[in-house]
DNA sequence: ACCCCGATCGTA
DNA sequence: ACGATCGGGGTT
């Protein structure tokens, strides 16, 4: 069975986030391999947004591994994340860049484009990717190297380096 | 009820 | 470097 089920989702969210990269992320009629993340960690991470606390916004994140976490910001652009580790330990995995394979060879860099082009909006947040029809992850064996670098867009946190981008010329070109 | 500002992006 | 655009969440 190549789908990523609840067992890898559950595992620590920095080994989530980079093991991510290559996998194949489907959503409705588009395909893409996943070429850049980045990890956020309720616990002791300031620029994550369950780092205060639960509220109505970050329940999926404190719920169970590979549920979807879909927030709208800038009152115009959704991001997706994938829910990680234990119940009731908030953390995610930001979905920041794909390479799309179809219905379109397409770069999307960037999670506000990357949701806007394939349709991921607020509808979106909170769906199991473990078992949907629709929207799921899998291993097609891709293992591309990666470089870590600080996080993109915020003002605390940006001494960890908890952003993945996958190596070019296994996923393709980055920008 | 109010207000500030953000896990972005396109344009300058 | 900056503006668009609006919901979330902390504060009053």
């Amino acid at each position: 069975m190549m789908r990523l089920k609840k067992d890898y989702f559950a595992q620590s969210t920095l080994d989530v986030a980079k093991d991510l990269l290559g996998k194949e992320l489907i959503f409705r009629e588009f395909k893409g391999f996943i070429t850049e993340t980045e990890a956020y960690i309720g616990q002791g991470d300031p620029a994550c947004h369950a780092a205060r606390g639960k509220t109505p916004r970050t329940t999926v994140m404190f719920g169970p591994a590979g549920v979807s976490y879909v927030y709208f910001i800038y009152g115009m652009y959704f991001c997706l994340n994938i829910v990680t580790e234990a119940d009731d330990f908030p953390a995610a995995v930001l979905i920041r860049g794909l390479h799309l394979s179809q219905p379109e060879n397409k770069n999307l860099n960037g999670p506000g484009k990357l949701c806007k082009h394939l349709g991921i909006t607020r509808d979106h947040n909170g769906l199991d990717l473990t078992t949907s029809e629709f929207f799921y992850v899998q291993d097609k064996g891709l293992k591309p190297g990666y470089i870590a670098t600080p996080r993109i867009g915020i003002k605390v946190g940006t001494e960890k380096l908890w952003r993945f981008i996958a190596n070019e010329d296994i996923v393709g070109v980055q920008s």
